[in-house]
DNA sequence: TTGAAAGCGCTAACAT
DNA sequence: ATGTTAGCGCTTTCAA
């Protein structure tokens, strides 16, 4: 039953013989004046229609939608679900509905994403990962201002929630020099992006501090994708001077590392030691465990929807919330330790 | 510039000094005659005022969205990303944008996608993974008919990709018995999802085949999460009997289960032989290398893309794609191999 | 307290 | 070949 093309308000009004208006008031329920007689007569109406105002008509009018986007660059990044589900937590928690986006890293796919839910099919969104700008062309404008929230470094005015990668790279690195080891190699992200350069950043500030250069040879470029940190690590872990630790910018590599390792049949941490960056569920699960860079990424898409939330209800203007990173010492850098 | 409230098809009309039913024709551009001279000039207009009609209005008018949903019961799960990408590509390659869903899991949240995907904010959608109806009520209704495609098994009039769980339980329970193998004990996946009692079944009438009745000490109930796979393999290999092999319903749980066995200094797969489902990334990232039933993931996104889009166009009716499924012997269940 | 009517931006008959 | 106009379903003045 009730599947014919739904009811309007229109259907509504007619039913509960009273006009249109009257029933949009009791709808919205903005504490207007509706004699409780006729309410009930409306309330009845809806519920024998199973009426549910059409929310295509209501956003034309210029209601909200009460739904918010999140763009992301690597949906198969094992980063993201958890950040996903933080936006997500509080944005239903307040009635929003998110719809999340998926740009591959391609700024023509971002853009377009830009246009879609900027059109007012939503209300806001939340943009994360770099990419900000198609050569030269910035995706974002002015008028975005006051409904877009960014995660990441950038140099936009827009409100952000960031984190600090230079100085977690620059910990993660020292704790593998205390350990004892000098010849670290670096598997980095793609050196467009701003966060995989701040990671190399952080690596290169603690590389410098005993003093000598850094060796160029134990820096390789990755792309944040497990297979480009298995052909790094095979070769790094092959050469002449082969590192006795690696440390890659994010986890899928550094596992990818340790397999690598593995089928040069070298022991982790024994005969290499390996640590990775984001903290991602795989890390605990993997065996040696990885010892990582942990993110608040639950916390930094709950921050971003708290910002973007605030933002809509006209609340916040700019601003940056920075959450900390924590290194968190697992099995494959060498200590002796609880998981 | 350009950062007032976009303009709108009247102030293209003005400008181009024609009525705004000429405007919208040339946007429409469906063949309608238009005068050549004219043409250039709304277009001219077009361009100087970065006009691009509004999605809502059009929409509310009953024209086509150009988008589609794609709802997902556990975005953390690293089977859907990729699932996720063969519903993109295909969708994109035809002009349609696709929004993400994450249900989570829940009933509510399921039924709550769907109605606000329902209510003409896209032009029909895909709904992944089980729970279809929340205590009795179907999510879906006949309304939806024409423009929503499951992916999975299930008992609805509507179009779907499907892959034979059971069949494919049942070869990789076979290929441990081939090896020689036993005592295979099964890690399920919650019983209440069809796909994972599939699983279960898959595996219960390879080990039936041999003649002895299944010892159901061997069969433990997980969810699909890393965290219950460790915990029942841990028990499981603890227990008096252990079993020889472990048989995961998913990659996660399977992966979790090697960690356990490391964790009892057992080896993999010397001690323990362990296989998977799915073949998530993950599988060949790891060490040893897991064996696992590998699904046409992307394949499966894909072809769920292509039926719904041909549905709205008008095309299919009600049919049921069904994909095939293939073991991936890798070095987790003992099998001297290439990854 | 309620209704009538004007739009929101667009498409699609229906004129001309 | 182009313009007029009536909606799509809803919210919101403005009247009554």
């Amino acid at each position: 039953m009730a599947d014919r093309r739904s009811s309007t308000i229109q259907d509504v009004a007619d039913l509960a013989q009273v006009s249109i208006s009257t029933v949009s008031r009791v709808v919205n329920d903005a504490g207007y004046p509706v004699r409780p007689e006729t309410r009930r007569r409306v309330l009845e109406a809806i519920g024998a229609l199973d009426f549910r105002p059409n929310p295509i008509a209501r956003s034309l009018v210029g209601k909200p939608t009460q739904t918010i986007g999140l763009i992301v660059p690597d949906i198969s990044n094992p980063y993201y679900p958890l950040l996903s589900r933080g936006v997500e937590d509080v944005a239903s928690e307040q009635g929003y509905t998110v719809f999340f986006c998926n740009t591959d890293r391609s700024a023509a796919k971002a853009r377009h994403y830009v246009e879609v839910l900027r059109e007012k099919q939503t209300d806001g969104f939340i943009f994360a990962g770099g990419g900000l700008e198609e050569n030269g062309e910035p995706l974002l404008s002015e008028g975005d201002s006051g409904r877009v929230v960014l995660i990441g470094r950038h140099h936009w005015p827009f409100p952000s929630v960031q984190v600090d990668n230079a100085r977690a790279a620059r910990e993660a690195t020292c704790h593998l020099i205390e350990l004892g080891h000098r010849r670290i190699a670096f598997i980095s992200g793609p050196i467009g992006l701003t966060s995989a350069r701040d990671r190399l950043a952080g690596y290169m500030q603690a590389m410098e501090d005993p003093g000598s250069r850094v060796d160029q040879s134990l820096i390789q470029e990755g792309d944040f994708q497990a297979e480009s940190g298995y052909q790094a690590a095979f070769s790094l872990l092959q050469s002449r001077e082969a590192p006795t630790a690696i440390f890659a910018a994010n986890d899928q590599m550094a596992i990818a590392a340790m397999a690598a390792a593995y089928d040069l049949g070298l022991r982790v941490p024994e005969d290499v030691a390996v640590v990775g960056f984001d903290d991602t569920p795989a890390a605990r699960d993997v065996r040696p465990a990885l010892t990582t860079v942990s993110l608040p990424t639950y916390e930094i898409g709950a921050s971003a929807a708290r910002l973007l939330l605030r933002l809509l209800a006209g609340e916040a203007t700019e601003e940056t919330v920075w959450l900390p990173t924590r290194l968190v010492v697992r099995q494959s850098s060498g200590v002796p330790v609880h998981i």
